[in-house]
DNA sequence: CTATTTTATAGGACGCGTCCTATATGTTAT
DNA sequence: ATAACATATAGGACGCGTCCTATAAAATAG
């Protein structure tokens, strides 16, 4: 459901067309949720249908219509109110995940090669990420663009802890099976290399 | 395209049937790919229909035949193959970052709630992850069954270290909004707090 | 000068996943 | 004794997402 929500987030900063919205999409959230371009022209419709926005139609001359999208106060309350609602977290479905658990029918080198290739997909990843990070930090104007920037970064940095993370796990699995350890990893080992911190402070 | 390729390998161990295959999953790889029973047997159909595996059908009177799945040579192929192959990594859809990102519209104490709340989240899950880990490390038999196991507490370790990265990257988040500090992350800040580590050694 | 890209919207087909419901019997809880 | 759960399969409806295609004109690249 977070699509609907993410494009009422865009037009609660300024009225876009289907046009404009797949641009916003991919110029800005597109490394945590990638818009499809039909998607957005169908939930559009469907957000136009609840009234959670207005069209202003655009007549061209033989083309179809333009159409910007204006935000309704019931859509901005909408936006608001799923804003504020806690979301339980998602699975995320890896599927390499599925291909290690089943991997005792590879060969070692193969399984090995699987593990690099996935490992060299990260740096990959990690590098766009980086990228991407120095483009954005190039232009700060006024404070309240600020703020969206700083947002805009904080999620990129969820992207990069995340896929270090990942990267950080899979060293450590390349290593163990280089070395043919097949001995279960212990719960410090699990939380990660020389951190001695239990998380034992749950204030809540 | 992974459950029908993780049905196959739990095929590949032994026969079994949908209802097996349902518990298997719960069972086993439930914390990174939990599987819908109607998926479970469409997929069996089609996986069916494609000659990957054979039905053994055994009548039960009044009641729906049972119908247990054997892998066919083609079904091994399929399988053995589709585990070599690289996959490039899944983008992963974290709703809450879309919060996050369009959070602008809430009070900085709406947004901290909303950030607390999911730090609460990603404690329970992490402390279910030890639940299982606890669970896991009670009983190890042959060899091969070990090998198995240690492959089941490598999944279970990515889920603890991303999920401790995730942790890790809210709590960094929370503490900087408490402090009105609104200005960038530096990409160091981004790799994680101590680590120095610029990961320059991509060996590939 | 031609080919591609950009601007702009939209439908079709299909895959995967979730939730709900139906059917039917035996076995445990309360 | 009755309610709930386990065993076992399967269809319907629906949502979200992806890929492909159509249409059409202007702008830009080679």
């Amino acid at each position: 459901m977070s699509l609907k929500h993410a494009i009422l987030g865009f037009l609660s900063v300024r009225p876009l067309s289907g046009y404009d919205l797949k641009r916003a999409f991919d110029h800005s959230v597109q490394h945590f949720w990638p818009a499809d371009q039909s998607q957005i022209y169908r939930s559009l419709r469907q957000i136009h249908e609840a009234g959670f926005v207005e069209q202003e139609v655009i007549p061209r001359d033989g083309k179809l219509d333009v159409k910007i999208y204006h935000l309704t106060e019931a859509g901005q309350s909408e936006l608001i109110d799923w804003l504020r609602t806690p979301l339980d977290p998602q699975d995320n479905r890896e599927p390499f995940l599925i291909q290690l658990f089943f991997s005792g029918l590879l060969r070692q080198d193969e399984l090995l090669a699987l593990l690099k290739h996935q490992r060299s997909q990260i740096d990959d990843l990690l590098q766009l990420y980086r990228g991407v990070y120095n483009a954005s930090t190039r232009e700060v104007d006024d404070a309240d663009f600020q703020r969206r920037v700083t947002m805009s970064l904080l999620t990129l940095e969820y992207g990069v802890r995340l896929n270090h993370a990942y990267r950080g796990w899979l060293d450590e699995v390349i290593q163990r099976i280089e070395q043919g350890d097949w001995s279960p990893p212990t719960w410090q080992n699990m939380l990660g290399q020389g951190d001695a911190d239990q998380g034992e402070s749950n204030d809540r």
